[in-house]
DNA sequence: TTGTAAGCGTTATCAT
DNA sequence: ATGATAACGCTTACAA
């Protein structure tokens, strides 16, 4: 590798003044600019990242740890909104997945530390609390699709409560009036906070109790999670006879639309249906297209890492409520 | 941060001892050994890895630069596999996304050499020829799912044909006799691939001409892709009279069922329904559970960084053919 | 405007 | 078995 000191003497200069060029400090004679860009070009010089590093303080890294994060298809977008922000701010993004055998947070952790990362952003897979090891208290930390019970730590969350508030809305301002909701399972912080904003909404507009119906798409047996979508819509359908179905995610979705086709009903123009996730690829796939709500995992990953950098910088980590990022409806043809 | 001569005088020792203990040197005395463990556990020291970068040549990181990887659901698996791999070799995956805001692959190539990083892993988004900027000459150079046209670097790649020769002799084992083959693009190569394996396994077979039907799923209208997997369905249904039908992806298998449910054909009973991808949740979602043929993502991240590890360390760069993984059935109901 | 000297936290060399 | 000293490639502080 070409060092800053066979640029200076390619450029018959010292390497203090090579290092005025590269650094941008304006107080190099115009001539010995040019001699000295043109050395580097010619040797394809680049500074030593490790090398700045020790001497100044700060290395612009940022750990990003996922908890198999990366399996999830949609919250994969999570780290590409992180890694636009990094990038955006001159830092580097180094990820670390959990799934790796025998990989624990606090190792991953000391993983970060010991490239000297100037903050750390944990995400989970979905929106979940989550215990951190002790650790992490010992870098600016954000968490994000996921928080600390005792909001030890800042965190960025899906408004899980608007976005079905607002999805129920459209709902109900398109004119249908029995909606069934099959939720997710009630143990999950999206499925409570989400049954909560489908509520007011539903009482905001005079919704009268056995205008809605709410079903889970999970039954537990014993340790078995048994997904029942199809007998649930099934049952919905014949007993509470809905204009709308709510779907708890775009896979539920797609076996009510399975369950739909199979008795000739029109999605769209029989039933309507919504759904939360705006997955990939999958509304697309859906014919017609399935209107349903984005997952901002995008903004949240750029959120997340402009945070992280406040922290780190300010040192005013002001953690408390999790900050909550708006849901869009991600309209389609399906109500 | 603590650093090696905080730790020394804590153990009251040269800082040059305590370096030996951290690089597991065995000249030490046992009891120093004890007294220096100990400080380092109470002052939390960990080593620079900046630092010792610069002194040892070595900098144990590996780039990966991703064509829009990881917004595709399934290839995200080989980052995985990748990170996985490089950790059990104790190396740091450094990851770069193409998607940034004007990043040209270029921009994030000398991204890797500015962190001195050992080797590069060019990944992409589905199998295809990837012309790399002459850059990427300058370190050991690793493609996976893509390659380069002319064999310049080392590559890695799902066996399509293999694929395709497999799931249709499986096919064949069960009886079915008349299979109709829905492609994608032929302009894709994956698509030329399978039609090449699906072809050997059914002349092996002596299936005859007219007893196999191939289509394309998506038609080009000037600029426009279109996907007409619906309509060629039907069409196939109807005056082909297929008892298996073998789609280009797992997605188009989606669009099948539907049409499949909407006759009121029994996937796995009264038709067989084969694929390829593995596409995460998707053939789990459906009913029956879709047999389809696993893209080795995960492996095929592993082998690249044992790869490129290999090409740093002997530099003796083999390229030459593309290196296929087989790729394995996941055996589900659809067939 | 430029250069010298010191220092960042490590590892390598060599003497003790 | 241990430690002094140099070196890595760079930035900072200060002097010229």
């Amino acid at each position: 590798m070409v060092t800053i000191k066979q640029v200076a003497q390619r450029a018959g200069v010292s390497f203090k003044t090579v290092s005025r060029v590269v650094n941008n400090d304006p107080t190099v004679k115009p001539e010995n600019r040019e001699k000295i860009l043109a050395a580097i070009e010619e040797l394809g010089y680049q500074p030593n990242i490790a090398a700045r590093m020790i001497r100044k303080k700060n290395s612009d890294v940022i750990g990003f740890i996922s908890d198999e994060i990366s399996t999830t298809p949609s919250s994969v977008d999570i780290i590409r909104g992180a890694q636009d922000m990094a990038w955006e701010k001159g830092k580097t993004l180094m990820v670390f997945n959990l799934n790796q055998k025998d990989a624990n947070p606090a190792q991953l952790f000391d993983e970060c530390t010991q490239h000297r990362a100037e903050g750390v952003i944990y995400g989970a897979m979905y929106h979940q609390p989550v215990k951190l090891p002790d650790s992490f208290q010992k870098l600016p930390t954000v968490m994000v699709n996921c928080f600390d019970p005792e909001q030890k730590y800042p965190a960025i969350v899906p408004d899980d409560e608007q976005a079905a508030y607002y999805v129920t809305r459209q709902l109900l301002a398109k004119g249908y009036r029995r909606i069934a909701f099959l939720n997710l399972n009630p143990d999950i912080v999206a499925a409570q906070l989400r049954l909560s904003g489908f509520k007011q909404a539903l009482n905001e507009h005079g919704i009268a109790d056995d205008n809605y119906i709410v079903k889970t798409i999970e039954q537990v047996e014993g340790d078995e999670v048994k997904d029942v979508t199809r007998e649930m819509t099934l049952d919905v359908l014949e007993n509470f006879k809905p204009d709308a179905i709510l779907c708890g995610k775009d896979l539920v979705a797609v076996r009510v639309y399975f369950v739909l086709e199979s008795l000739k009903i029109k999605v769209g123009e029989d039933i309507g249906v919504a759904s939360f996730d705006n997955w990939d690829v999958i509304p697309d796939i859906l014919i017609p297209g399935l209107s349903t709500m984005s997952l901002p995992y995008y903004e949240m990953g750029r959120r997340a890492v402009q945070k992280v950098i406040e922290a780190s910088e300010n040192k005013n980590e002001q953690s408390g409520e999790p900050e909550k990022i708006t849901c869009l409806l991600a309209s389609r043809a399906s109500f």
